[in-house]
DNA sequence: GTAGAAAGAATGATCGATTTTTATGGTCGG
DNA sequence: CCGACCATAAAAATCGATCATTCTTTCTAC
């Protein structure tokens, strides 16, 4: 049976997920605001029904919260609440690393390479783009890859409730990057930091790519906090 | 439709959830199951779009599985999937437990003892009424006492996050906790187990309370892998 | 002038019907 | 007898309208 590209159309609530979570994310629907369903009808030309699922998906990944009969909320931002995000995200992920290291495969390698290359490919050409000032996160492609880069270490990991917890907890501090860098012209400089992973990984070196990962967290981390703690 | 308590009333989609849960928890609606909304909606009443969102939430706790277009099923269980959870909870609940311990007060104390002493009453009610050939799982009162038993113990951890981590997984594993209970007569006899427990935390012994937490997720996990693999 | 009640508006929650998509069963040509 | 193909039935997804609750504003009484 071959497969017709015509088909294969999200749900509309998967659809709306996406908008919804990248809007989120790059906060376009800021942190604390009330997600009114003829709002995000009119805006998104969705209805009510699928606005309505993919909100409840969003809130079981921290994105949104719901409070009963009064709507749905962009999760509010908080310094207590980045430092819960890092703190999960410092356990689960070495967690998760440990396992991928352990069960990775050539295929395993092969994508840590690629996703690798794409990341820094995509790097160069934001550098040489005059957007110099601008930090990379900023730029949607340029978090796809690097969201996708993080999830090709750990993708050889064989525990799915693992992985997805640290999917969500990964969006959860996307959206705190985001804020920080609308807020900075300078772009980060830590260039280095996802070469040493990399070949930590690929080196099969279980301590220190631990080591790295969790530093890797921890400096992301601190910079947003200095940021949030000057607001 | 006439709603007569006052109005206080949680929202139907609210209710769906309890019921759902509760159901899928006790094994009513199989492991595997498809749920399909007409008949849920003739069984429990609801409209399809409460439940949709009921069903909605209950798979971002891991009881039900969404299959684009295709339906809502009741997650399929398997030795892999307790043993995932088992690992998760090993993970988390220790981590839970020493900020528990680290930050609980005289309040969170005496929910502790509170919650320990209905539980052990339920289990001597139970015990002399008969039913002592039922393992105690199936009493779905001793179940929400066990539940919040276990509760207080974590309940002074200041990370929301990870406390409600902790209770999907929580959910999740109670469904083996009656699969395996409902084909075992006997008691699992292990009734001192929650006694140690609470000694140990309300002295405070980070490090004894842990193990003892982690050597009572194991083997609850382990009686029921050894039922699983000879079916 | 202010507190409290009540009307009105806004919005979430729910429903029943409609639209799309998937599953099923039967027929035909090989 | 087998597999591709169509027709039909089943079910999910979606929609637009209605119901119920919460929020806002207005009005009245003190």
């Amino acid at each position: 049976m071959l497969e017709i590209a015509g088909d294969k159309a999200a749900p509309l609530s998967e659809q709306a997920i996406l908008c919804l979570r990248s809007d989120i994310l790059s906060g376009t629907l800021a942190p604390g605001l009330q997600l009114k369903l003829d709002r995000l009808k009119d805006h998104y030309g969705f209805s009510s029904s699928p606005l309505r699922e993919a909100l409840n998906r969003l809130a079981a990944d921290g994105l949104v919260v719901i409070e009963d009969r009064r709507g749905f909320f962009v999760a509010p931002i908080s310094i207590d609440d980045i430092r819960e995000i890092t703190r999960l995200r410092q356990l689960l992920e070495p967690e998760a690393l440990s396992d991928s290291i352990s069960n990775g495969d050539d295929a395993w390698e092969a994508q840590i390479i690629s996703a690798h290359y794409r990341l820094e490919r995509q790097e160069q050409r934001l550098k040489n783009n005059g957007a110099s000032e601008k930090p990379f996160i900023l730029d949607a492609e340029w978090a796809d890859l690097h969201r996708e880069f993080h999830r090709s270490l750990l993708a050889a990991c064989n525990s799915p409730k693992l992985l997805h917890m640290r999917e969500t907890l990964f969006y959860q501090a996307e959206r705190y990057w985001h804020l920080w860098a609308m807020n900075h012209p300078a772009p980060p400089s830590r260039g280095s930091n996802h070469d040493r992973l990399r070949d930590a990984v690929l080196e099969r070196d279980i301590v220190r790519s631990s080591d790295l990962l969790k530093n890797h967290i921890s400096q992301t981390t601190e910079i947003v906090v200095k940021y949030l703690e000057q607001e």
